[in-house]
DNA sequence: CAGTGGTCTAGACCACTGC
DNA sequence: CAGTGGTCTAGACCACTGA
């Protein structure tokens, strides 16, 4: 049996980076490169003590940041589990698009429109940070709910992600949670702008409303652990069948 | 010399609850009763230790758990201080809109327009979780940056609270800070709406575009420490001026 | 029952602050 | 310099889990 951690030793007391700061990063990078897969159960505190030769106050002292940083949790009798990316908490309604219709009863389908690849506009790599140009990939999509339309939008994601989503229920989940369940990416932040447009000919056809209609455009970017922004997703709503809804704490 | 805490035994070791948390809870009560003013010190963790007769663990149990908490912040070689409410993370962009325009060099002013009692109504009374029928009060306001009209929206607020707005600088505040910094009320958390619909005529006139526009329409409650809704407010904004961004975390 | 995390103690050394 | 928080240790008892 193997629970694998990195170097039995790799903490050097000399450093000036305290000793549960060098555990918690060294159990971080474990996770975050799956060498500890969500769900896996951590070696207990006492052999952590052991292992890494400190005191259980400061195992535990690692243990206490990493849970508050959503990476694990702990049971009391069982154990310490890397959470699963699915468990981390709702980023608003967004990443809960088909959960938030599915729990009031209502059918909701998804529908990749197209697929295309482009340079991007400069609007999109300077939300994504890329250089200008870079080529990447778009997917546009409409979702439908009791076959009503709510929303058309397209997702615009470097060209390997965007595969991995295609190869996905891309029309049955939301982008999020499928990022964080099929790309196995931990999502830290999301970036939200919300803002007001009129309908043009297109969208209001796609939508089935009159054109000039109100819609509710929402720009989503949601960050990884690291910072970096892995996808720009850009939706407009139809006001009378959806409105955004979060609750922002603190 | 005296800084107050509550009775200096309050803990009991038989209870079933921990000691950290007795502790905690004795000085949560003491924050949000004010009996701690906003950015005084606290006793330092060796009084504690004996005041209160714990380790000096339990008491930085305690304290650490009141810092993640956002109530208190420690300064290595000076003490654990009560956070000023003001200093509390800001609550998505809402909580900012003057000060997001005056960063931009922007002139930012706002302009009352009319203040009047009257029952809730059900969106309202349910929102604020009051009974239907509650008399309270409605402010309606502009704001315009550069001369040029912004947004109009109304904020709903028991009578009390709503004096106490009006006495506070409401032209050149926003509502949150204003609940923050001159009502003494820490936030905890916000539930935002964000829609679009079409300008009505009043509302075109108010804002200086045509009737018929789309306008980004948000509702946002903020709730206390003790989870009570505070008031009601929602804003129209002209989505050429202004659009909404918000971080949410995790 | 053994293994696990939850709580707590007493005592130590260090780095930072301000006088 | 004294006072403060930051880190760390060794050891203890408890409650919970699952075989």
């Amino acid at each position: 049996m193997r629970l694998s951690i990195s170097p039995s030793r790799p903490l050097d007391p000399t450093a000036h980076i305290p000793l549960f700061e060098q555990l918690k990063e060294c159990l971080r990078q474990d996770i975050l490169k799956l060498r500890l897969a969500p769900g896996q159960k951590l070696p207990s505190e006492q052999k952590m003590q052991q292992q890494f030769g400190v005191s259980r106050i400061t195992v535990r002292q690692a243990l206490s940041a990493l849970q508050s940083d959503g990476l694990i949790e702990t049971i009391n009798g069982k154990g310490s589990f890397v959470t699963r990316p699915a468990n981390a908490p709702r980023l608003g309604m967004l990443s809960g698009f088909f959960d938030y219709m599915r729990s009031r009863g209502k059918v909701a389908q998804g529908r990749v429109l197209s697929v295309r690849k482009a340079p991007s506009s400069k609007l999109i790599s300077d939300a994504l940070k890329v250089p200008a140009g870079t080529v990447l990939t778009t997917i546009q999509s409409l979702r439908l709910v009791n076959d009503t339309p709510v929303t058309v939008g397209r997702i615009v994601a470097p060209c390997a992600l965007a595969e991995q989503l295609l190869q996905a229920d891309l029309d049955n989940e939301d982008v999020m949670t499928l990022l964080e369940s099929d790309c196995h990416i931990r999502l830290e932040s999301t970036h939200i702008e919300a803002s007001a447009v009129t309908a043009g000919e297109v969208r209001a056809r796609q939508l089935e409303i009159a054109s000039g209609s109100p819609l509710l455009r929402i720009r989503f970017v949601p960050h990884d652990l690291s910072g970096k922004a892995l996808i720009f997703a850009e939706m407009y709503f139809r006001p009378d069948q959806f409105s955004y809804r979060a609750i922002i704490r603190r």
